[in-house]
DNA sequence: GGGTTGTGTCACCAAACTGTGACAAGTCAA
DNA sequence: TTGACTTGTCACAGTTTGGTGACACAACCC
């Protein structure tokens, strides 16, 4: 596994600093703040790999900077406390926290549960997919093929966004007519055929042999890089 | 979230069924073993959607377990263990664990935290099984052997994923009928073993001496690995 | 209003899939 | 060994499925 760009926000000084040596010396690359604010604006500005929060902190805690980063991101989040809480616990894993540490921890530990972490979000991170000449910026809403920008219509865009959120998954046609077009929908017939194959017509080299949206005849659609 | 189907391995009696209770009134459907073997069987016959795994077990212990159970399956483990012991943490982790969890441990704790789990093992993408040289996955709908891609049509594909989700059971034709065919198929026939006969030419070497689904004579048909 | 764009539906066609039955081969019990 | 029964094998035609292009209508924007 990669070293990871960890940001690390912890407000007792000592603690701070011991962990931002010891993850370092575990090959680690790390920023660290002692506030919450701090930390949403480098989160916001640098998009690090992973988050790892001390729950207690003056101003905005760690459980509420996890429950706004959720919304924003998929950046993957690990809580710090002083004791197993268990109360914190349960808050913070509802806030959507990928694990949860108790202090003082040992650096090894730590480290194992980043890789674990990452491991498990490395998946579904990043606001922009790159999937060899195809970019899909699900931030600006944008589909650029071979650094051209490809005009795709709203509900081609949500379509598509749909198979890509669930790579190498065959989705059924069912499925992604209650996902892209609103489950009132009754009729499907050919409706998501039709819009597979316009989407294929401007992503694809070749439509006829896909690269990108796969038929899985009898089942539905697969997303799958090339 | 729906209620999982949990197994729990723990040999302690009072605490196996005290968590047993609480998880129960949590809304979960827990089966209990007291040693890891049973475990094992469980996992393979009746494929539950999450283990939770005490370390200390007589036999094969938890870790073991875990580590076998991943190489089968990518089925979500917590391990739990009666003291904070870092040094296991690390091996669980390594060991694939999703989680670790300390005795004693409040029952909504750990229900938080096998909700957590299972929601990252439900967007986590891969949902595949490994026999040897076969490797289905579920997610992908895609068989491979030897590292190369097999291609199955729906109905022979549907006929393999019943027959794995059963390994070593022996099914009869008239169950996969119902089960693969619409149930208003009443002539049988030779469809099943047409079938059978045409997923034996694509994932047998030999099809004559099949190593993955074997004729049980008289009674159907057997999915298990070599 | 008039043109443009987006969307759902349809019909047609080629390709893929599937059920069937006949027959061969295999297995078992007497 | 023989006969009864079970399973394997194969070819083929009917059916299903999805790709494709055309088209009508709605929504939207000047």
């Amino acid at each position: 596994m990669r070293v990871a760009g960890i940001l690390l926000v912890e407000d007792d000084p000592s603690v701070r600093t011991a962990l931002e040596l010891a993850l370092t010396r575990q090959g680690h690359s790390v920023t660290s703040y002692a506030t919450g604010e701090e930390a949403l604006d480098h989160i916001r500005a640098r998009r690090p790999e992973i988050a790892i929060l001390d729950v207690m902190l003056p101003g905005i805690d760690g459980v509420e900077v996890c429950r706004r980063v959720r919304k924003l991101d998929q950046l993957p989040v690990i809580l710090l406390t002083a004791r197993g809480d268990d109360l914190d616990v349960v808050v913070g894993l509802e806030a959507g926290a990928d694990d949860y540490v108790v202090k003082p921890v040992e650096p090894r530990v730590l480290d194992a549960r980043i890789r674990a972490v990452l491991r498990r979000a490395e998946s579904a991170s990043s606001d922009r997919i790159t999937f060899g000449d195809l970019v899909i910026d699900r931030g600006a809403l944008k589909v650029m093929l071979a650094g051209k920008e490809i005009h795709l219509t709203p509900t081609e865009l949500r379509l598509l966004l749909e198979l890509v959120r669930h790579p190498g998954q065959v989705l059924n046609r069912r499925y992604l007519l209650r996902a892209v077009w609103d489950h009132t929908h009754i009729a499907d017939s050919r409706l998501v055929d039709a819009c597979v194959q316009r989407i294929r017509a401007k992503i694809e080299p070749k439509p006829a042999e896909p690269v990108f949206i796969h038929t899985v005849r009898g089942f539905g659609y697969r997303f799958s890089p090339p």
